[in-house]
DNA sequence: CAGTGGATCGTCT
DNA sequence: GACGATCCACTGG
């Protein structure tokens, strides 16, 4: 169990980035509460030649700031008005790439996320959709920029991720992009109950 | 099941 | 002043 090293949020190559966190651990500790799940499903974000991409054409605003940042950091925003997303940065400084994290299998706290969700027991809902991913890991806008090597971390514990249960797939909710909507940006875990969208792109 | 619509507010134009 | 990188409850079949 270790965190990814700094170097590993430095690569340009943004949609290896995202098939390359699949089957790692995000790990949030919140009022000394250890919360952490597996990664399995995510989006790249292609920075100034994504029309998906908050920074598209390299725009610059206060909330994107953190995007052109050295990599390595958290990418927080209230969506809908409700709902947090939680991504992760990477690249040296004035590259803004960023995967997004879309859905975690809960592994340790479960009774922390359960009290975070409002939800009695577990089930394959819990952490599935970018907005219950930061939900129950207690992931807000406050922690946008903070470094993934204090309290938000990702760990490689050595869990093995055989290729052929990598998914890929267009992104979801991102129709306004036009032609970049279709680019195979989405990645998951097949077959895993946790991965948004309907069931049959779980498989 | 699939489809629909309401919630809710920071951000940018 | 409009609009989301969403979720969930509710409808109808």
């Amino acid at each position: 169990m270790r965190k990814l090293p700094s170097s590993f949020y430095l690569t340009d190559n943004v949609v290896a980035a995202a098939r390359d966190l699949l089957g790692k651990l995000l790990v949030t500790r919140v009022n000394g509460v250890v919360t952490s799940g597996r990664i399995v499903e995510t989006e790249a974000y292609n920075g100034a030649a994504d029309r998906a991409s908050h920074s598209y054409n390299h725009r610059r605003t206060p909330r994107t700031e953190v995007q052109y940042a050295k990599g390595g950091k958290a990418y927080v925003y209230l969506c809908y008005g409700i709902h947090h997303l939680f991504n992760v940065t990477l690249a040296p400084e004035d590259q803004p790439l960023v995967v997004l994290v879309r859905a975690i299998e809960p592994v340790q706290g479960i009774a922390a996320m359960l009290a975070r969700a409002g939800k009695p027991s577990p089930d394959s809902s819990l952490g599935r959709g970018p907005g219950n991913v930061t939900r129950i890991l207690g992931i807000g806008v406050t922690h946008s920029g903070v470094s993934l090597q204090g309290d938000i971390s990702i760990c490689d514990d050595g869990f093995a991720l055989p290729p052929e249960k990598i998914g890929v797939s267009p992104r979801i909710g991102v129709d306004y992009a036009g032609e970049d909507a279709l680019l195979p940006y989405r990645f998951y875990v097949k077959g895993n109950a946790s991965v948004s969208g309907p069931a049959k792109w779980r498989r």
